[in-house]
DNA sequence: CGACTTTGACCTGCGC
DNA sequence: GCGCAGGTCAAAGTCG
């Protein structure tokens, strides 16, 4: 467990100061309707406090399991991709259109970001020669979670598309749609989008090409103050938003491949990772009223000590 | 009026 | 060669 160890997402609370509560000098007898009150408050504030700690425990224990996860999932990944460059060895010469070996040893297994597709989509193995340069071209996808009524396929990631086509495809009932950067017009890029069959509330979106200009986004995003943060999570830029439907983080897999796997190629290097951890926590913590209603008590308490 | 979306037609590659 | 399927084109429609 590589992550765990190396991030400790136990706040400090530094309940202590309570414990003055605890040790308080005895009152004059006039003041002990005073004091009932006071203890009340301690009690419900201990209470508070115990809450808050055993959440903040649970958040570990479930950031330790997805880093479990995550590494039980890498390795998976490094097995497959190894078997696979055997595979491809041993048959040099496959002209199956369907072939999943030729998916499995381009760029996309390496950007992939949850549940990998193992059935289905078989748009990146059938290159037209026409296309045979755009094979070198960096290909990425991305998995977003989008409201499942939400019928539009749109994945904003920070560009200008431009919509030039939309099919339905023989393994999905859901359409997919076809676009082009329109940012640029001697951009490149297109983006394919279609709905996951498996589950219809996750868009996947397909990048072929590299954007020959900067994200027009980018301005936007010094000056974004919402509930839209655009972060950089190590060298892999990331955008993170929280809807009705949870929170979702967006990874830009259109920047060059060695920036997106940096992180995966060093995960000896997790300060980046730890900071990008500490500020969604952080992030998620300020929204929660129940943590802000302990703070603010573990604050008065610190007042009332000093007053003291 | 320009930019964008929709959608049917067309093109191309692949398998049989 | 034919049919299928994915990808692209371009005219028509829509919207601000």
């Amino acid at each position: 467990m590589e992550f765990t160890s190396l991030l400790n997402t136990s706040l400090d609370l530094n309940i202590k100061p309570l414990k003055f509560l605890d040790s308080a000098p005895t009152t004059p007898k006039q003041e002990v309707g005073k004091n009932v009150t006071f203890a009340q408050e301690r009690v419900a504030l201990m209470e508070e406090l115990n809450r808050v700690s055993a959440e903040n425990k649970k958040l570990t224990e479930l950031l330790t399991v997805m880093c479990e996860n995550y590494t039980q999932l890498r390795n998976q990944l490094m097995e497959h991709k190894s078997k696979n460059l055997e595979i491809l060895e041993n048959n040099p010469v496959s002209r199956k259109r369907k072939g999943t070996e030729n998916s499995s040893i381009n760029n996309n297994n390496n950007n992939m970001i949850g549940p990998s597709e193992s059935s289905s989509s078989d748009e990146d193995s059938s290159k037209k020669p026409r296309q045979s340069e755009q094979i070198k071209a960096k290909i990425s996808r991305v998995y977003v979670r989008t409201e499942a009524s939400d019928t539009s396929l749109i994945v904003k990631d920070g560009y200008q598309w431009r919509k030039y086509g939309q099919k339905v495809t023989r393994d999905n009932p859901c359409p997919r749609a076809y676009f082009k950067c329109s940012f640029a017009p001697t951009c490149p890029v297109k983006k394919k989008v279609q709905r996951s069959i498996e589950d219809q509330s996750i868009v996947v979106a397909t990048y072929e090409g590299e954007h020959n200009h900067p994200n027009p986004s980018k301005q936007e995003t010094t000056t974004n103050s919402g509930s839209n943060r655009n972060l950089t999570l190590g060298t892999v830029p990331c955008s993170t938003s929280l809807s009705s439907s949870g929170p979702t983080i967006t990874l830009d897999l259109t920047k060059p491949k060695q920036e997106t796997s940096s992180f995966k190629g060093k995960p000896d290097a997790p300060e980046p990772f730890q900071q990008y951890f500490v500020e969604q926590m952080a992030s998620t913590l300020t929204k929660d009223p129940n943590f802000k209603a302990a703070l603010a008590a573990a604050i008065s308490g610190k007042f009332l000590q000093t007053e003291k």
